[in-house]
DNA sequence: ATATAATATGACCAGTCGGTCATAAAGAGG
DNA sequence: CCTCTTTATGACCGACTGGTCATATTATAT
């Protein structure tokens, strides 16, 4: 953690540090950031950083912690979603919530894509259930519910399919982006809306359904013919 | 292109810088690399560094030819397909392609996986026909040729597919190697024949079932009701 | 005004970086 | 043996690295 020193920085200056540490940390790995630009970029003394952080790491800790805030932030801000909300549905929720994070905060999604090609995390085992717990969890939760509600048919391997989904929601995002510039030859503006623009949603409906018909168990799926 | 001083080489040793520079790129991007690692650890002296290669980036291309070439000859030893491939069983193939690679060349797949992610393509565009091209072509490739056999529906953003179907093969390999480790609770052998261990086959099968039942026109899909 | 605490600063350190080069060693042809 | 070419070597260079620290400046409290 920060020491208590940067915290009582003037917001504006405290801010234009965490700016310049974020657009280091998009293009450089913890390891190979540099302490030297992070303090020439933002105007202050050498000495300054250190009297802010214990070293690198902490900073790098920090801007982690700025990404989770953002998205938790982004989330609670984006409109709610009915109460019982379709399993598929809930599905493009979770792509369109990183969709948004990418198009809000294109820097710190770029940090977090690095964080996690340099700390792969291809599954971690639930200490509770023994079980295999591949990615940050939000998928396997996803298709737990999906099966409970026979939404999902029984023969997918969850956590084959969890992983698949959680790498293909992280590169999604800046594909999508990308498309939607070259489609309509203007650039996408921050605050496009990324449950209402047609053309967004004609793309992602275009995956939705690649998604669905592959795990959704109506109509008929010929695992299930045997499984059930 | 390294200097023919390098190709004069004896060929033990020349593997062996060869071998020093996968493993420094595997770890490092091509700015972050260090010469004075790489002389360091396969025990020659800066100066033959510079006989040997124009600079860092020289022998960087260099380990990327290799890896081209691996790859091709990886391709020609597995065991030929039939002829008439079936529109989904080529497409397994790509994918155990990736997976043989893997097995057989880790470091030169984390080479790979680097040089992808420091330099991402999400799209290009095809200078003959006008068309978006993302990934390496492979798999539009795969989706023209199933569209055309009517293996695959016509209402598939082939484009989206495609890419979707390249950052899938790209980060499925790790996933299925080290989910094997974990269920078998051994250590997954080099020589293991991607083609014919069955939990390997039935964890393929899976991921085939899940996207092909999407992909698939038979049996029937949603949208080809409307669209045919 | 004075004393004390909090903050800011950049010269300085030892170490590493990519790259050069004069020199030495080894091979080849006679 | 001598000659000429190719290859090997590591000391050396200037630039940059993360990190330290004595000193200077500013804010706070009395």
């Amino acid at each position: 953690m920060p020491k208590d020193t940067f915290f009582h920085l003037p917001l504006e200056k405290r801010h234009l540090i965490e700016e310049v540490a974020v657009e280091e940390f998009a293009e450089n790995s913890l390891h190979t950031a540099s302490v030297n630009a992070i303090v020439n970029n933002s105007g202050i003394a050498k000495g300054s950083f250190y009297q802010y952080f214990e070293n690198m790491e902490d900073l790098y800790k920090h801007v982690l912690k700025i990404i989770k805030d953002r998205k938790l932030d982004l989330i609670s801000s984006l409109p709610l979603p009915a109460n019982n909300l379709d399993t598929f549905r809930y599905l493009q929720r979770l792509l369109q919530i990183d969709l948004a994070f990418e198009l809000k905060y294109p820097r710190l999604a770029q940090v977090e894509r690095r964080h996690n090609f340099e700390n792969p995390v291809t599954s971690s085992i639930d200490p509770e259930t023994g079980q295999r717990l591949s990615g940050d969890g939000r998928f396997h939760a996803f298709l737990s519910q999906g099966v409970f509600h026979d939404d999902i048919a029984t023969w997918v391997d969850t956590d084959l399919a969890a992983y698949v989904l959680g790498v293909v929601s992280r590169w999604l995002s800046p594909y999508l982006l990308e498309r939607l510039e070259q489609d309509s030859g203007k650039a996408v503006e921050a605050d496009l809306d990324v449950s209402s623009d047609p053309h967004l949603q004609d793309l992602l409906q275009n995956l939705m359904d690649l998604l669905m018909a592959g795990m959704a168990r109506e109509p008929q799926i010929r695992k299930d013919f045997y499984s059930k």
